[in-house]
DNA sequence: AGGTTAACCCGCACGC
DNA sequence: TGCGTGCGGGTTAACC
């Protein structure tokens, strides 16, 4: 699934081949794409911007686009929405089966043929830019998202979803402390939610915590500084580590090449249910949490208690 | 308010 | 071979 180390890989792919490019043409081709705003209105709102570059949020990826000309908003004063001076951001969410993929006949230089071939079934939009190039995404299960925010409305957008970025060092083991503070939800429940920290999905999540040597169902609210020092490291270790292997590839996760990431075959317990574990030779165990398969080492990972709340006093 | 669950989707694996 | 069933998983909405 497109984690945090699956969108950047991406993300660092299509930079040097976007930037500076225009995008003459959008497709969508499947409404679900955009709603609830209408396709049309997206594709009038990028159509005919310069790429001034693409960054990465969480998991969410932002094309930043350049405002348009005068004329070509004269051109536009009857559509939905009338491109204002500024740029805007078109916002995309790969969710779980979603790619992004280079294609066409342009002059990316990047190879035409996949791994395994894109498939068109799956097409949902079409970016078509100046040299001949194009963006895909493709998407098996629909769950897939394109907005297209203002300047203004982009912080907020993103910081009504979204908690600290896990890399680049704003993550501390005080700050985690902080943020499950109180907090009674397990704490790999804890690491999904994206208004803490953001990023973190259902593979690195447990990836993490395996590092740390905690126990997914420990309650959030019951580490102490060690704890949580232990988890910023697990954290940002299981994250650059799937960014150095490329991203997971399980199922339907390719680059933006199409090509396969390798880190599924580094897993230490994600999907290793009955294997030993590589510390402690314990007999890694699949439960699911929260809906969602989870996997551990009973030997190793230790389980915390709730820690009771100070008292305001004593006596 | 924090926490849990369902809904959104649909290809695919599995069982009969 | 064909059909029915159930699973998964990021995010949001609904619910408790």
């Amino acid at each position: 699934m497109p984690e945090l180390p699956e969108v950047e890989t991406i993300r660092r792919q299509l930079e040097p081949v976007v930037a500076g490019r225009t995008i003459e043409s959008v497709r969508v081709l499947d409404e679900r794409w955009t709603r609830p705003e209408a396709p049309r209105a997206l594709e009038a709102e990028v159509r005919g911007r310069r790429i001034e570059g693409v960054r990465r949020r969480g998991k969410y990826l932002i094309v930043d686009l350049e405002g348009k000309a005068l004329d070509e908003r004269r051109k536009s004063r009857k559509q939905h929405r009338p491109p204002g001076k500024g740029g805007v951001h078109l916002v995309m969410h790969l969710r779980m089966t979603g790619n992004l993929l280079i294609a066409g006949e342009g002059r990316f230089g990047a190879p035409r043929l996949y791994e395994s071939e894109p498939d068109a079934r799956f097409l949902r939009a079409v970016l078509e830019l100046d040299d001949g190039s194009e963006l895909w995404f493709t998407d098996a299960r629909r769950f897939g998202h394109g907005v297209v925010l203002t300047a203004d409305e982009l912080g907020p957008y993103l910081d009504a979803r979204l908690g600290v970025e896990p890399l680049g060092g704003e993550l501390t083991g005080g700050g985690l402390m902080r943020l499950a503070e109180g907090r009674t939800a397990p704490l790999k429940s804890f690491l999904l939610d994206q208004r803490r920290v953001a990023g973190i999905g259902n593979i690195y999540a447990d990836e993490a915590l395996w590092r740390a040597e905690l126990h997914p169902l420990s309650p959030a609210g019951s580490m102490r500084e060690e704890h949580a020092e232990a988890l910023v490291e697990g954290i940002v270790e299981a994250l650059e580590a799937g960014l150095a292997n490329g991203g997971s590839s399980i199922d339907d996760y390719r680059d933006a090449r199409g090509e396969m990431g390798s880190m599924q075959d580094e897993f230490l317990v994600h999907t290793r249910e009955g294997q030993e574990c590589a510390r402690c030779g314990g007999v890694i165990r699949r439960i699911v949490l929260g809906g969602r398969s989870t996997y551990f080492c009973p030997g190793c990972q230790v389980r915390l208690r709730r820690r009771r709340r100070r008292r305001a006093a004593v006596r």
